[in-house]
DNA sequence: GCTCGGTGTCGAGCGATTGGACATACGGTA
DNA sequence: TACCGTATGTCCAATCGCTCGACACCGAGC
């Protein structure tokens, strides 16, 4: 590491390379099983060799990983959206919340591919008995965002806020529910006391 | 063109460097005068070497240029946003993107560096003497906006429109006024018969 | 058992970036 | 005027990342 401390257009590019070819993984695995859909054609689809793919998973299975990892930051950034347009009012927050994110497993086509696979597929264990990095990881995104909103919050208490959430979150993703509503009612009903006793009340906080 | 068709990646590469060698650019002439901007600093805060900075842009002087191009195109992309808002109302479009242009180079530090420099820069021509390239560029574009939203419009009208819209526009970059508003006005009161006559009433279009 | 298709690995080739060197031009100063 | 420090513009060898073709390996289907 004798180079300089910037590299910004270095790591720039980095990030693009990972991007594209998790998008176009993405594609693909909207439009077919993802066991259908070989490195090959994901290399195709970026406009990068397959060596380039290899070079930056290493194998199928990583890239696996990380392509649930990018789907889940696309939910993070939904809900963080939704969480800052209503950082004043907690319990409307937490509502609105779940609201965006049950809409957007809704539409997602890579997880309507989680849950209607036949089980030749390697996505469902990674939601579910593998999916310790998965919760580790948006359960901590979700944290950061809870303490930035709420710096009041304990962090002990806005990691298991998270954790409990995130958790709760993946249930849905593998069981759907057919209409958000009720459910974004009822769990609201459910977390609205914890949230007004540890975040706040609404208008005066 | 033996390849495969999709070369996206390396096309992003390419535009990514461009953009952040500009953005660096952009950056440091908002912190003293261009002038006094080196290559070397430029490339030190894109995270490149000089010497890939000069593979991109030949030398200081297309560099130069290239910045104020692209200067031209955060203006473009605000007023296009501005317009894409009212396409409805011609005339009100036309207020929108006087208001929203006068604002932003208002607040525009390169616009600052621009008007204030002593003249040993070469900021200046490019925007008066030397302006064809800009003219053209910008203009284009913004005939190129007007097609879109009032595709009725004859291409050459458009054209002289926006041509005619750039050098007003560029003059209140050399000669800014201090409050908008009554520029706004004014302006609006002139063109708004003929908005009204070329791209269509409000409401009733 | 054999073939086919996909995975994962390897190496030569190639283009782009790097870091260092250099000549040159300009401004400030004795 | 001569000198000095700095910035520009150019050159080159080394290096890095991507490409392309080749190969062994493995599981599924015939």
């Amino acid at each position: 590491m004798s180079r300089g401390a910037s590299t910004s257009f270095a790591d720039a590019t980095r990030s693009l390379l990972r991007r594209t070819l998790l998008e176009a993984a993405r594609d693909l695995a909207a439009e077919r099983p993802w066991r259908d859909v070989t490195m090959a054609a994901i290399a195709k689809r970026a406009g990068v060799s397959r060596q380039t793919l290899y070079n930056e998973f290493g194998a199928r299975g990583p890239l696996t990983e990380a392509l649930v990892l990018y789907e889940v930051d696309r939910f993070i950034a939904t809900v963080e959206a939704a969480v800052a347009e209503r950082a004043a009012d907690p319990p409307e927050a937490l509502t609105a919340a779940l609201d965006v994110f049950l809409t957007a497993v809704a539409e997602d086509p890579l997880v309507h591919a989680v849950v209607t696979e036949d089980g030749r597929d390697e996505l469902l264990p990674l939601v579910t008995s593998q999916a310790a990095p998965l919760l580790g990881y948006a359960s901590e995104r979700l944290a950061a965002i809870l303490r930035s909103h709420w710096p009041h919050v304990p962090d002990g208490e806005a990691r298991f806020m998270a954790d409990t959430l995130v958790r709760l979150a993946l249930s849905y993703v593998v069981l759907p529910v057919s209409d958000p509503r009720p459910t974004v009612d009822g769990v609201t009903r459910i977390l609205r006391p914890y949230a007004l006793a540890v975040l706040g009340g609404g208008a005066g906080g």
